[in-house]
DNA sequence: AGCACGCCGACT
DNA sequence: GTCGGCGTGCTC
């Protein structure tokens, strides 16, 4: 008899499960139920089963419906996600119902993209065909074929006859077959299997280390430039372990790779690359532009262990992959990773503990490792760089330090001082005669600023009053094209005014370069050239992006003017031409990671000059031209740039030296975010020496969508004193009447502050 | 988080 | 006289 009480998750902001009555219905930990709770029903996951509750047992309310037809959560994902709640200090059951396709957090039954397939009985089993009418051709075949053959999928049944699908429904009635649903695997139309490039020294060297340890855990960091063919590692690993079949009870199970991609863009073109070499492989993506039915299909797909390569976005490192054998982390650094609102997880991290768990191994990817994982994989090989033994050489390095492509070239990379020349609309002469230079050699060029708009500041010139955004610390960006002033924060948009409100002056000016005045100036002074530009205002449509990428790649585009979205992985052949306008501010930034940010970033867009067998150019414009920044990124010598940025961290004890956390807090009132916040400190302050807790300070943004925020930063050396004063803090702050009043979260290893 | 109940201001 | 403002309290 089974248990009669189930303690079931729920999607509500309490750390807790609740109880229900089974009402005799046969329930398995993982299921999915629907349940009545206060004056509503909701989805629920069962996460144990019970003889008693704590509970009054009068109170307790029987489940409405169990989803039995669906197949459970696995014991293993339920509990990484138990993991991740309490180590991000979230609620449990939001965290799993966030971890699950919209579609399952609905109360309609999911309606899986599922077929029949026919089974034999034992009664067909013993059907003499002869006792079949001979007439009845077809139905003898599909008997045949279910008796030789095992069972007969619908397609399968297709392919023997026309009618072969009634004739199959009738051996059912005849009580000789059954049906059995099973998902429908949705064959991808074979594509040409590419020809599988010979891999140079460094990638073999590679790919052997980490074969050799395939069966255990081990993480390693993969740290390769720009074209040096990373993708070709990947690609040998995921051989490598789909090839090895697992023997899983009588049955044998072919093995699954996850494949953890950054946001949006990327996604399309590693997923062409994977297929097209890998073709025999079932390969499923989850990310946010699938529909809600897709995105079930394809989870159903990595759940059932259908599909073998699952490629997705953060939140599918949550995915229930039943043989998973090896995850891969392609651009490890990128921050898209890091969940920044509800449970803030880092997919890296969690996908470490996964691994480790699993006992698999866990390969990160990137040209500029994020220093925590450069950190990991160094440790005391770094001159001067000390850690202790524990958290040093914790990963596996590899390095890549040629392109693949052996003809092509690192770019050459000039800073040009922008202090010591004229500028023309912000442009050095410079920039402007290599960008001429490219127009005659029928070259392409890029340029690449961080500024989308017409310009940053709408600015009073008799008064220096700066149009601001009402509901955010923030300024008011022009848009010519909409005649508008956007705040990139909130969306707040208004119509550019005539007159300044603060003096009445009609001296109103636009002040600095944005992507459309970039765009607008290129075309004055290159008359000939051909422009795209690519930033979020300009694709706003889904496939523009894809549109302009065509164009520049069928030489329909002379100079393409970006923002970062230009920055990762496309090849085109003839860029010959990479112009960065202004990201001096990143350099003096408070926040201490924004120069380990643009170095990343300033490589990503370095690497996209001179692909092929075209040597390629680097124009950065700068005020600071001797910043130890750009003479690494002269030299592409990532590492010595890290290990100078570690030796910094060390010596001021920021991260990776020490860990972590923050305790978020906003309110429409500010009074509110800093009683809650001195409540929290002194609470801090008091329950742990271990961990130093500092005073409520206000983040860069100080107001934000009509909110004001503040948050207190804690820090210790051991990451269990820090986790546990949290815990205590969570669970003290929850009781306080305060806390319902303002918005609040504890951020775990926080990138932003 | 929802969604109730609950007690005070401007409306048909 | 009601509709509705969002304060506080609960959900197995």
């Amino acid at each position: 008899m089974s248990k009669p009480i189930l303690q079931i998750a729920l999607d509500v902001p309490l750390a807790r499960l609740f109880d229900y009555l089974s009402a005799g219905q046969h329930v398995q930990v993982g299921q999915r139920v629907l349940v009545p709770f206060g004056r509503r029903n909701q989805i629920g996951i069962v996460m144990a089963l019970a003889d008693s509750s704590e509970f009054a047992i009068e109170k307790l309310k029987p489940i409405t419906q169990v989803f039995s037809d669906e197949v459970p959560l696995d014991a293993e994902v339920l509990s990484l996600i138990k993991f991740s709640a309490d180590y991000y200090h979230y609620p449990f059951g939001q965290a799993l119902l966030a971890a699950l396709p919209a579609r399952l957090r609905q109360v309609a039954p999911a309606v899986a993209r599922k077929q029949y397939c026919y089974q034999i009985t034992g009664a067909g089993q013993q059907v003499d065909m002869e006792s079949l009418p001979k007439r009845q051709r077809v139905l003898r075949m599909v008997l045949q074929a279910l008796q030789n053959e095992g069972a007969q999928s619908e397609a399968a049944l297709d392919a023997l006859s026309g009618s072969a699908r009634k004739a199959a429904k009738e051996l059912v009635s005849l009580g000789y077959a059954v049906t059995e649903q099973v998902l429908a695997v949705k064959r991808v139309p074979a594509i040409l299997e590419t020809p599988q490039p010979a891999l140079n020294a460094e990638q073999a060297a590679a790919v052997a280390s980490i074969t050799q340890e395939v069966q255990t855990f081990k993480a390693w960091l993969l740290h390769g430039i720009t074209g040096s063919g990373k993708t070709e590692v990947y690609i040998r690993l995921m051989q490598h372990v789909l090839q090895q079949q697992e023997a899983h009870g009588a049955a044998q199970h072919s093995a699954q790779v996850l494949v953890l991609v950054p946001e949006i863009n990327l996604t399309p073109q590693l997923e062409a690359r994977f297929r097209a070499r890998l073709p025999q492989y079932h390969l499923v993506s989850l990310h946010s532009s699938l529909s809600e039915s897709e995105r079930l299909h394809n989870w159903q797909l990595a759940q059932s262990g259908a599909a073998q390569i699952i490629i997705g976005t953060r939140l599918s490192i949550f995915t229930p992959i039943p043989h998973l054998k090896l995850i891969l982390i392609d651009e490890e650094h990128d921050s898209s990773y890091k969940q920044q609102d509800s449970m803030r997880y880092h997919a890296r991290d969690v996908a470490l503990v996964r691994a480790k768990r699993l006992n698999i191994p866990v390969v990160m990817g990137s040209a500029t490792p994020a220093l925590e994982s450069w950190y990991n994989a160094m440790g005391s090989q770094v001159q001067g760089v000390s850690a202790t033994p524990s958290q040093t050489n914790k990963y596996g390095l590899l390095t890549l330090k040629q392109r693949a492509v052996s003809a092509a070239q690192l770019p050459k990379i000039d800073c040009i001082d922008t202090t010591k020349v004229n500028l023309q609309h912000g442009l050095t002469p410079q920039l402007v005669s290599a960008l001429r230079l490219r127009l005659e050699r029928k070259e392409q060029s890029l340029l690449f600023i961080n500024r989308r708009g017409y310009s940053p500041v709408l600015l009073c010139t008799a008064c220096h009053w700066i149009a601001p955004c009402t509901r955010c610390s923030s300024r008011l960006v022009v848009h010519l094209g909409q005649k508008k002033l956007r705040c990139h924060h909130c969306g707040h948009e208004q119509r550019i005014p005539h007159q300044c409100p603060s003096c009445g002056d009609a001296d109103l000016h636009p002040t600095g370069h944005g992507t459309q005045r970039l765009e607008q100036t290129l075309a004055s002074l290159l008359s000939t050239a051909r422009i795209a530009r690519v930033d979020r205002d300009s694709i706003s449509r889904k496939h523009a992006l894809v549109e302009i990428l065509d164009r520049v790649h069928n030489q329909e585009i002379d100079i393409l003017v970006g923002t970062q979205m230009l920055a990762k992985g496309h090849d085109f052949p003839n860029l010959t031409l990479v112009g960065v306008i202004d990201t001096d501010s990143a350099l003096h930034s408070p926040d201490f990671r924004a120069s380990e940010r643009l170095f990343a970033q300033l490589m990503q867009v370095a690497g996209r000059a001179g692909r092929a067998d075209k040597a390629g150019q680097v124009i950065i414009q700068t005020a600071f031209p001797d910043h130890a920044l750009f003479n690494a990124l002269r030299s592409q010598d990532y590492a010595s740039y890290a290990n100078d940025l570690l030796l910094e961290r060390e010596q001021v004890q920021f991260p990776p030296y020490v860990f972590t956390a923050l305790l978020r807090a906003e309110a429409h009132d500010f009074s509110l975010v800093q009683q809650f916040l001195q409540l929290a400190f002194t609470g801090a302050r008091a329950l742990s020496q271990h961990v130093v807790t500092y005073d409520p300070v206000r983040p860069q943004m100080e107001r934000l969508k009509g909110m004001e925020r503040g948050y207190i930063l804690m820090h210790a050396h051991q990451r269990p004193a820090l986790q546990k004063l949290l815990t205590q803090l969570v669970y003290q702050l929850r009781s306080e009447p305060i806390a319902a009043k303002v918005r609040w979260a504890v951020d775990v290893n926080p990138l932003e502050f």
